[in-house]
DNA sequence: TGCCGCAATCTGTGATCACAGTTAGCTTCC
DNA sequence: GGAAGCTAACTGTGATCACAGATTGCGGCA
């Protein structure tokens, strides 16, 4: 089972696609996952090193992760894991909540027996590590992370799915850096009751419904991080 | 006036940002303004030629596009603009109008008298150049853009206006190659009178019919263009 | 005349090298 | 002992070369 949680896969283990690809994805699942933190920087030079490659196919992995903002580099400066003001994730926040949730309101109208029956597993998988009272945090997020994209990959559009996984590509290294600095958020179970309303919501195909419990996961976790996290500003 | 539209001015030539930016600029804005038409294959080698430049900028720059979906780019092929299916194009066309929605709803509540100027004279210089009966095309979809994007960039919202940047991205080599074959849809005024409702509903801050105003604009050159272009299936 | 096949050319990918600007640590001087 | 300045190591950027697979067009054969 833990061999489908991308957080504990590595991209640069399957053979398909070219060295970039695979550099890219293992660089963007880690940043999901928060494997980085904000401020963190890493260096061509000593990615491919560790990598076991030249430097080149780091170089254009790293160079889309910045042009979608998930890295910052600036000229002969090292890369970075951008650090994000707080106007900047209340405005990443507003967007979030409008597109996940417009996601979480199309699969309500789209989803099949079997993205239904996913997403109903991987609520429970979340549910269930959340409830421990050692809950491994990569675990949660990672699981989090799956409830999510479940239900955004019923909603059947490639595009919207393209975006989000480009929204959370920035917003990764943030909340995970939050919820291990405040690991009683998960105990609070905000996120456990938001997912399950969702999870409610569309099985029954109440599009506004499931657009509220998204709106409230996603607003409830920032503005948690906004109050206890010290972002810019 | 016209050097502000960005379809008459070329990254290439200010000089700031490396080498690699401005050629991405450069892509870019040929892309949004329709200067290739999809199925256009282009080589690195040729344009980093064309350019004056090595392959390397030329590489980096057509990754990220890639990255982006601007363009596909297979191993040992020729870059292609990308071909798009009818389903693909509608799957688009429905995030467009949400987001692109939204941008407006949200530009009612955020605009200044200074970006609300911007909105104004950008839709008279749209309606002005549609008027003509022998208007440019190529300047007619600048004029296009550069309303929109004052609308967009009203909202206030930086990560709005990248995702909404990537999507014209996607969608501009399309819509140009059916303007450039059905160019009486400008005169029809369908886009005009969009634009003014538009305008009109930012001004009395109703967001929801501004909203309105651009789904109808998007949705009705989309519907356009199903009926008229042989996409792909 | 038409089709098959080979070869030259063109494709992106990856590695290596050179370079200039940045950073950080050490030395030296006060 | 502490701070300033210099140097050595490290940064991304760009160019060039080598390579293997895809494409294309020409020539020969039927």
């Amino acid at each position: 089972m833990l061999e489908r949680i991308p957080a504990y896969t590595d991209a640069m283990l399957d053979e398909t696609g070219t060295l970039s690809d695979r550099v890219y994805r293992h660089l963007a699942d880690r940043l999901i996952a928060g494997r980085f933190a904000p401020g963190d920087k890493l260096s061509l030079r000593a990615v491919s090193e560790a990598l076991g490659l030249s430097i080149m196919p780091v170089r254009e992995a790293v160079s889309r992760l910045a042009a979608e903002g998930a890295l910052e580099v600036a000229p002969k400066k090292a890369v970075t894991v951008p650090l994000m003001r707080a106007a900047q994730f209340r405005d990443i926040t507003q967007v979030r909540v409008e597109i996940e949730g417009f996601a979480a309101a199309l699969a309500c109208k789209t989803a099949t027996p079997e993205s239904l029956a996913e997403i109903e597993a991987r609520e429970r998988e979340f549910r269930e590590l959340s409830e421990q009272p050692q809950a491994d945090l990569a675990q949660a997020v990672a699981a989090n992370q799956a409830f999510h994209f479940a239900v955004y990959r019923a909603a059947g559009s490639a595009e919207l799915l393209a975006i989000i996984e480009r929204l959370w590509l920035r917003v990764g290294p943030i909340i995970n850096l939050d919820l291990r600095e405040n690991p009683e958020r998960l105990r609070l179970g905000g996120a456990v009751q938001a997912h399950r309303a969702c999870l409610l919501a569309i099985r029954e195909g109440r599009a506004e419904a499931a657009r509220e419990a998204i709106a409230s996961d996603i607003g409830g976790a920032s503005a948690f991080i906004l109050s206890r996290q010290r972002l810019l500003d």
